[in-house]
DNA sequence: TGTGTTTTGACAAAACCGGTCAAATGTAAT
DNA sequence: ATTACATTTGACCGGTTTTGTCAAAACACA
């Protein structure tokens, strides 16, 4: 199963680059990118917006990893996991009208 | 579309109730009570079982009613609501083994 | 061992939350 | 209109949680 920071951990590994010049690039610190990397730390949708652009990745595909993270994070000891996605997936629908 | 608002505020109603009536048994400010009503604030979980209990309303109900308001509020301006509602629960199925 | 990379942890600043309270607003009866 | 009571609003406070910075520790490997 994916993750956020499996992609770009990845995706640097790809590009052969170092943390510390990611780092400089994006202006965030070295540190920080090695714990998003290892999903020890939650970056802001800036940053992920920041790592989409720098490696070229699908900004969607992007958010959407980040996003799911956050909302499996959230509900990872309810064993109502089920019902409230299915529930939160109809109050979404009914707010887009 | 229900929400945990409504919920606990026809349950209120229902037993013909005032705020600070509750607030003096659950020991909640009446204020806040007042705003969870309006969905306005978010209540901790313990709040929530507190609710149903003296309410008596069926705790995973109300429980879910809860966590798909918070899910939903966070996803509400994306429009990959879906697609990240799907990657979640792959997630979630995932992490439970 | 020496060099360079990554990880860890302590720390401070900022943002976020939950609760308290009183004033403002709403509502209905007289 | 005034009174009495219920609800809502908003300012404020303290504590927790996040976010960023930094340097030391750990790791990799020639």
């Amino acid at each position: 199963m994916s993750n956020f920071g499996d992609l770009i951990r990845i995706a640097r590994e790809e590009k052969g680059l170092f943390l510390r010049q990611v780092a400089a690039e994006l202006e965030i610190d070295q540190a920080i990118i090695s714990k998003f990397e290892r999903n020890e730390r939650k970056p802001t949708k800036e940053q992920v917006l920041k790592f989409a652009k720098f490696y070229k990745l699908d900004k969607e595909t992007l958010l959407v990893e980040w996003l799911s993270d956050k909302v499996a994070y959230d509900l990872q000891d309810e064993n109502l996991a089920d019902k409230v996605l299915k529930a939160a997936e109809q109050k979404i629908k009914y707010k887009k009208k």
